[in-house]
DNA sequence: CTTATCCCCTGCCGGC
DNA sequence: TGCCGGCAGGGGATAA
């Protein structure tokens, strides 16, 4: 799935190639994904309607919708969950596979909803309602935009035994963070997964702090150069850190990588460096610099 | 409050 | 080659 960093790549391609331009056609090809009055709503509003921005909040896209008079202002709210994507291709468009939606453009383009695994949720809602979404309301502020700093991470984390890559994950707390992100954030921090969270000191909640926006700004960077919607996406080179490396040697110790279960998903760490006492302080010599991560 | 388990789907990969 | 189990970045419901 996409985490923060997928979507936000989907944010910005779907600013510079969707926005200012009106859609005049949508035909929703799975009925899952939008069925009786909701799909209504869709074929009612959507054509001539100009999308007027592209949001993102977690791993939520927020496409603004000014819909034609007297319907005022829409909310396209995505969710691309395990595999969903968003392409916004010239006609005659190659269709790509799983396309649950399609969305004929005024100029003659087309945005594909492509959705391989059908988890993915499109939905019109009234702008004026969108605060009061629970599925919005209930989220974090955004890992991007606001990461918390040691002291609001300690809040969460005081008296809590969860495990932190879990607490890290809650949505509700933070809003962007996956299953990968996750991973790679206690890597970089060198601190253990399952370590509950209450336990952490002022050294781990500090490194993961500093982890936390240079993992997003390292995957945000590694995706651009690669052109992907996805990072590590079924083809490409894994480039992360741990993730996916069960077995193989630790880039900063040498220690093998381990593959554990938390909270139902895969989780890997390094068992070597990422325990107590080897909190990784930013700018230290085991912090894990921007750069390569092994991208061809 | 917390955790684990199953579910929603489809495709891929490794083992036999 | 084919079959089969396990696994996959999402979250929600449900059961302890």
């Amino acid at each position: 799935m996409p985490e923060l960093p997928e979507v936000e790549i989907h944010r910005r391609r779907l600013e510079r190639l969707l926005v200012g331009r009106r859609a005049a056609a949508v035909e929703v090809r799975d009925p899952r994904l939008a069925a009786g009055a909701a799909l209504e709503r869709l074929q009612r509003l959507v054509p001539g309607a100009l999308f007027a921005g592209a949001r993102r909040h977690g791993k939520y896209l927020l496409l603004d919708l000014e819909a034609l008079p007297p319907a005022g202002r829409w909310v396209l709210l995505v969710h691309l969950r395990m595999t969903g994507k968003l392409w916004v291709d010239e006609y005659p468009a190659h269709e790509p596979n799983h396309a649950r939606l399609a969305m004929a453009l005024g100029g003659g383009g087309m945005v594909w909803f492509q959705d391989t695994r059908r988890f993915g949720t499109v939905a019109l809602v009234r702008a004026e309602e969108e605060e009061a979404l629970p599925e919005l309301a209930q989220l974090g502020p955004d890992a991007l935009h606001a990461p918390p700093g040691p002291a609001e991470l300690a809040g969460w984390c005081a008296g809590s035994r969860r495990a932190i890559k879990l607490l890290l994950m809650d949505q509700r707390l933070l809003a962007g963070i996956g299953n990968i992100c996750a991973c790679e954030i206690l890597y970089r921090a060198g601190v253990a997964p399952d370590a509950p969270a209450g336990t952490l000191g002022a050294p781990e909640l500090v490194a993961i702090a500093g982890a936390i926006p240079r993992h997003l700004e390292w995957a945000l960077a590694a995706q651009a150069r690669q052109r992907l919607l996805y990072l590590g996406e079924p083809g490409a080179e894994n480039v992360f850190h741990v993730y996916g490396r069960a077995g193989q040697p630790c880039p900063r110790c040498g220690e093998s990588i381990v593959r554990t279960v938390l909270g139902g998903r895969g989780t890997f760490s390094c068992p070597g460096c990422q325990r107590p006492g080897r909190a990784a302080a930013p700018g230290g010599c085991r912090t894990i610099t921007g750069g390569e991560g092994g991208a061809g």
